[in-house]
DNA sequence: ATTGGTTAGTCC
DNA sequence: GACTAACCAATT
């Protein structure tokens, strides 16, 4: 009898065995990877093979058989199926869960892999022959077609989305007949003409020697395993070294794979990709719908795409040849899963490259310290952009010290000047506030009483339209009261200020000037961000406040002031991350003012003008404060010195993750092998949605001692009577300790 | 008696 | 996590 040992889509942290029966066998045995449907207590599942078993783990009578083998061939390219069996071990994630989080929601419904190849958009003859500025009046229709006339063999329908072309346009260029939808023959050849020649698809950019010397260093060694760090100021070109260093990638017919942050996953991103090269570009990301998404996967394991561009869980995408992985931003948090399978896509980019024996390319203004520790040991190769291409200069940091002074909307009087100044001149201020909503605190000016969530540890933000008061942890929201509960005044006060209060607040100090907010808030709907970016861009004086949204991706060519009226904040955060954090954010938003002629200028309010991490990021740059960070880390023994695992637990009763984790303590502690527990202790915010939340932290020197001790520890908490009363996970490399 | 809500246990 | 049997208590 042929016993199959199957991962299932479930969050058990075990196989199951099933019989395979005799007809089924008739193929041979299904392999590792290749997808078969079970019945599973009463409900059916498509699981995957995980191996033959010699003998089954359970009595041969509860054995029940595989109903049908869905593939002839693993679904899962090898060094994938390596890598999703790594990633599972690594984070102490359920491997049924972890694999099944990698595959498009289609593909572990049991939907067919074979592809159909995706019909593309060509233009008709018509079209190519239409001019360029045959569609004046149609301004979506124009991009439309001015896109597909530059891509002759066609674009796929979730290419063109990405591209931010809508459907609507398509449709209208079919009806004039000007364009139309075509299946393409199927099966590409592999190797050196797999994609369409000539390749480039418009001039490269003239390189700096800094790029240059980058760019040769990547493709003087495309052969196997090299992980880079590209650490390149903002302006400094790291997109065009990218694009540059795919072109011998893509020559040779091998394909590329793009990670970016969430933010940064915009349309002109894709355009840009897909403007440089002919090859089919495909774009994966939270916007596509299943189907959208099963093509762009399919086109990519069938080695159809050359350039796969997506967030953090594209790092699981299967490529029939790849040749180089690129993260950019490698620093951004959005790599980090924050909930269920807690993977870091960074560094499953980094194992991945190792496990297919490609290079990886991680770029950053700004890198993680984890990544310069990297570099410094060696591990990493350095490549350096500190030049601003084109010779614009960078924008110079002034600190203002607004200790005793009188401040106007939480503004300084020399920094109220400084806008006048600079609107006067018809150019743009940028205040970044990275809190969004009216006030933080709503209190009674007579008792001192704070409006508290009911749910959360925490004060809800007041926001002002409509007014309520919103919980940014748990989203519940309450009418402001009207009177203090306690003491029955009427003077309830909004205390601080978020990004609405100083929209409202700077509006009568600079009459007559555009104020335009970008937050969460104001872009809520769909196209909305892209519409306020459209009237920034026409330029003119304007003040654009903002929270972080404002300070990744985007660039300001008319933004000359950037104001930061809260620099401090983080700076003593409960966050070991903190410092680390605050000067990225300070780097980043910085980099969004200035063009070639003229340098921006960035003002920094603070009550800690002498603080070191200000001293040595203003005076001698990020790299020098990265080191200092690094020092700190080492004497503490945080990451990348020592390395963290983080167990939570939660339920309404506060005693069981406490009773639970100390159970988890207790073992630690016996079993030792150098690893520390600290805790437990309740989390940074103890209650949370009605959850009374409980943290343990692991800390050891040595990763491999630590995964040794997790690997016997998280199985054994599974089996405990006490991990059922709670809601409980590890987080491996935890980013945030909140 | 019926319904609803919680809990413990299984899933191969 | 999904599902169910078992149990208890409050409602008809």
């Amino acid at each position: 009898m042929t016993i199959l040992r199957l991962a299932l889509p479930s969050p058990l942290r075990q196989a199951f065995d099933y019989r395979l029966p005799a007809a089924l066998a008739a193929d041979g045995v299904p392999a590792a990877g290749v997808r078969v449907r079970v019945p599973f207590g009463r409900q059916q599942l498509v699981a995957l093979v995980l191996e033959e078993a010699a003998e089954p783990a359970v009595a041969e009578a509860k054995l029940r058989p595989v109903q049908a083998v869905l593939d002839d061939a693993p679904v899962l390219p090898p060094a994938l199926w390596r890598l999703a069996l790594w990633t599972a071990h690594y984070y102490q994630h359920p491997l049924g869960d972890a694999l099944s989080q990698m595959l498009p929601v289609l593909v572990r419904q049991g939907e067919p892999l074979r592809v159909e190849p995706a019909p593309v958009w060509r233009l008709t003859p018509r079209g190519l022959a239409l001019a360029d500025d045959g569609l004046q009046r149609a301004p979506r229709q124009q991009a439309a077609h001015a896109m597909l006339k530059a891509h002759p063999d066609g674009l796929a329908d979730a290419t063109l989305k990405g591209l931010g072309i809508g459907r609507e346009a398509l449709q209208a260029l079919a009806d004039k007949e000007l364009a139309g939808r075509v299946a393409v023959a199927a099966g590409r050849a592999a190797g050196a003409d797999a994609w369409p020649v000539p390749l480039l698809a418009e001039a490269a950019l003239a390189l700096n020697d800094e790029q240059q010397a980058a760019v040769a260093a990547v493709i003087g060694d495309l052969r196997g395993f090299h992980p880079w760090l590209l650490q390149g100021i903002t302006g400094s070109g790291k997109t065009e070294v990218y694009l540059q260093a795919m072109a011998p990638v893509l020559a040779e017919g091998r394909q590329v794979l793009v990670l970016v942050p969430e933010i940064g996953l915009t349309p002109q991103t894709v355009a840009r990709f897909q403007a440089r090269y002919r090859c089919p570009v495909v774009v994966l990301h939270s916007g596509l719908t299943d189907r959208e998404r099963l093509q762009a996967w399919r086109s990519a394991r069938e080695g159809e795409a050359g350039i796969v561009i997506g967030t953090r869980s594209a790092v699981f995408t299967p490529l029939a040849r790849p040749g180089l992985i690129i993260v950019d931003e490698e620093h951004d948090l959005s790599f980090k899963q924050q909930e269920g399978f807690r993977y870091h896509g960074r560094d499953v980019a980094v194992r991945r490259a190792q496990l297919e024996d490609i290079p990886v390319l991680l770029g950053s203004a700004t890198p993680a310290l984890e990544s310069l520790a990297n570099a410094a040991a060696g591990r990493y190769r350095l490549l350096t952009l500190a030049r601003r291409a084109g010779g614009a200069r960078s924008p110079g940091v002034r600190l203002i010290d607004v200790r005793g002074h009188r401040l106007v909307e939480g503004l300084a009087p020399a920094v109220h000047e400084a806008m006048k100044a600079t609107l006067a001149r018809g150019e743009q201020v940028l205040v970044f506030l990275n809190r969004r909503g009216y006030a933080p605190v709503l209190m009674c000016h007579d008792c001192g009483w704070q409006a508290g969530c009911q749910r959360c540890d925490a004060r809800p933000t007041l926001h002002r339209d409509p007014p309520r008061l919103h919980c940014h942890h748990c989203g519940s929201e309450q009418r402001p009261p009207r009177q203090c509960p306690d003491c029955g005044s009427t003077d309830l006060r909004p205390v601080g200020a978020g990004t609405e209060r100083l929209e409202d607040g700077l509006a009568p100090l600079f009459p007559g000037v555009a104020i335009h907010r970008v937050d969460r808030d104001s872009t809520r709907r769909k196209g909305s961000l892209q519409a306020m970016m459209a009237r920034i861009h026409e330029g003119g004086a304007a003040i654009l406040v903002g929270t972080q949204m404002l300070a990744k991706g985007h660039h300001f060519p008319a933004v000359t002031l950037v104001v930061i009226p809260d620099g401090d904040g983080g700076l003593f955060s409960a966050d070991f991350r903190g410092p680390e954090r605050l000067a990225q954010q300070l780097v980043q938003v910085s980099g969004r003012a200035g063009r070639a002629e003229r340098p921006g200028q960035v003002l920094l309010q603070t009550h800690q003008p002498e603080h070191p991490l200000f001293a040595v990021l203003l005076g001698q740059g990020y790299s020098a404060c990265a080191r200092m960070l690094l020092e700190e880390r080492a004497l503490l023994g945080l990451p990348p010195s020592g390395h963290l695992a983080l167990l939570r637990a939660e339920a309404t009763r506060a005693e069981l993750p406490l009773a639970f984790l100390q159970q988890a303590a207790m073992t630690v502690l016996q079993q030792g092998g150098g690893v520390q527990a600290w805790g437990p202790v309740p989390a940074p915010m103890a209650r949370k949605a009605g959850m009374h939340r409980v943290h343990l932290l692991l800390k050891c020197d040595d990763r491999r001692r630590l995964h040794a001790l997790l690997a016997t520890l998280v199985p054994w908490l599974d089996t405990l009577p006490a991990a059922r009363q709670v809601r409980w996970s590890v987080d491996v490399d935890p980013q945030e300790l909140g």
